[in-house]
DNA sequence: AACCACGGCAACCGCCCATTT
DNA sequence: GAAATGGGCGGTTGCCGTGGT
């Protein structure tokens, strides 16, 4: 069945609005409010225009109080960082985002913050290999070392019983693979962005999200819908924040369950308020702890560290369904290079990258050896 | 001065979901 | 329970300004 169409396309005008539409519908809602009925507004008020397009309108540009550009650095961090956590969500994003709109920040992100990036790790993979083609030159192997190292489960299993940045996985490395044009293509595209925030951050799930009506993952439905690994106190910076901001994303979501911990806010959304425990293994202790639910940001840490703990083991035990532990990496490597030569630098995005615990500049050494010189992870 | 390429942004499109009938 | 309706959202398009040649 096909849906009847929310106007009379034939008679509405499309296109930029001019002064005078904007004047007649800012005065109207000003004065009598939208009346809950974007489509008989426009008739109300005598707009040529589809009520969806007025709504548009108002909330992207005559709303009081609406910012246009101007990001702040900060601005960045949280766009960044919130895009890590659960996807291209714009509106939730703009929830966090006084003044700020979805679309601005949806185009904000697309324009500037996307090419930042990409731009970035283009410089860095010059940089690398520069430096590796020296390091060649004095006969250092440190391919061979490097993956013996990282991605043996032993030393990692250690490295979690040690304590050692329980939080966030050293980045998988991968034996070298000749450089092709395939993945210069893919370096370009939208998803290779979000694959390499998930495994610096997070993780998105296109294939693992969407869940039953038991709530078991469907792991081979395609979800349009990216769910979030890590919880977003992890990724947001400074503490204090971390709360309000969960909060809000259950504010936005539905109504928050008294005990819901404050992870997954994600899944809570998708599920229509009922929380859902998706994309995780069977149950354990760690993810047990987790369904309890904690209210207080205090008493929850322990169990987003074991959260964090267990899902790291099993994505490097590669025990996630639909999840390829290097997917989305390949092009940061080259021929010639290691993932231990690729750091974000020194630019905006490197405090973006520094904030949240991931490798930045000068950290490259702690993915093997020196694991506490990360960034203190929320407690 | 004219042309072109590119980037930014406002607006539209189409789909999904919740609510109403 | 099914159909109709409207709101909301993310993706995409196309216009316009700007800078380079």
């Amino acid at each position: 069945m096909g849906r009847a169409p929310c106007c009379d396309k034939a008679n509405v005008k499309k296109g930029p609005w001019s002064p005078e539409e904007d004047a007649k519908l800012k005065s109207y809602i000003d004065e009598h409010g939208t009346g809950g009925n974007w489509i008989a507004l426009p008739q109300k008020i005598g707009l040529k225009r589809c009520g969806k397009s007025c709504r548009l309108r108002w909330l992207n540009y005559l709303r009081p109080n609406i910012k246009h550009g101007g990001f702040s650095e900060e601005e960045d961090n949280i766009i960044c960082s919130l895009y890590i956590s659960i996807g291209s969500r714009w509106s939730i994003i703009a929830a966090q985002l006084p003044g700020r709109t979805d679309n601005d920040i949806k185009n904000y992100w697309n324009t500037r913050l996307k090419k930042k990036l990409l731009g970035k790790q283009r410089r860095d993979q010059l940089q690398a290999r520069k430096g590796l083609k020296q390091e060649a030159k004095r006969g250092i192997n440190s391919i061979g070392m490097i993956n013996s190292t990282a991605i043996n489960p032993e030393n990692y299993t250690n490295i979690m019983i040690n304590n050692q940045n329980p939080y966030w996985p050293e980045l998988p490395v991968l034996a070298p693979q000749p450089y092709s044009s395939e993945i210069e293509q893919r370096r370009d595209s939208h998803a290779s962005i979000r694959k390499l925030l998930i495994k610096l951050g997070g993780r998105f799930s296109n294939n693992g999200g969407d869940i039953n009506n038991n709530n078991q993952p469907i792991h081979d439905a395609p979800s349009t819908h990216p769910h979030h690994l890590f919880p977003i106190e992890s990724i947001i910076p400074t503490s204090g924040t971390t709360t309000t901001i969960t909060q809000q994303l259950y504010e936005l979501s539905g109504d928050m369950p008294s005990s819901a911990p404050p992870v997954f806010a994600d899944q809570f959304a998708q599920g229509g308020g009922q929380y859902a425990m998706t994309d995780y293994a069977p149950a354990s202790s760690s993810s047990q702890m987790l369904l309890q639910g904690q209210s207080s940001t205090s008493t929850t840490t322990n169990s987003l560290a074991d959260h964090h703990q267990l899902e790291v083991e099993r994505v490097y035990n590669n025990d996630v369904p639909g999840v390829q532990v290097l997917d989305g990496l390949e092009f940061l490597y080259d021929g010639n290079s290691t993932s231990t030569t690729y750091c974000w630098g020194d630019d905006q995005m490197n405090s973006f990258v520094s904030d949240y615990g991931i490798l930045s500049a000068g950290q490259e050494s702690c993915l093997l050896s020196d694991s506490s010189s990360f960034p203190d992870q929320p407690q």
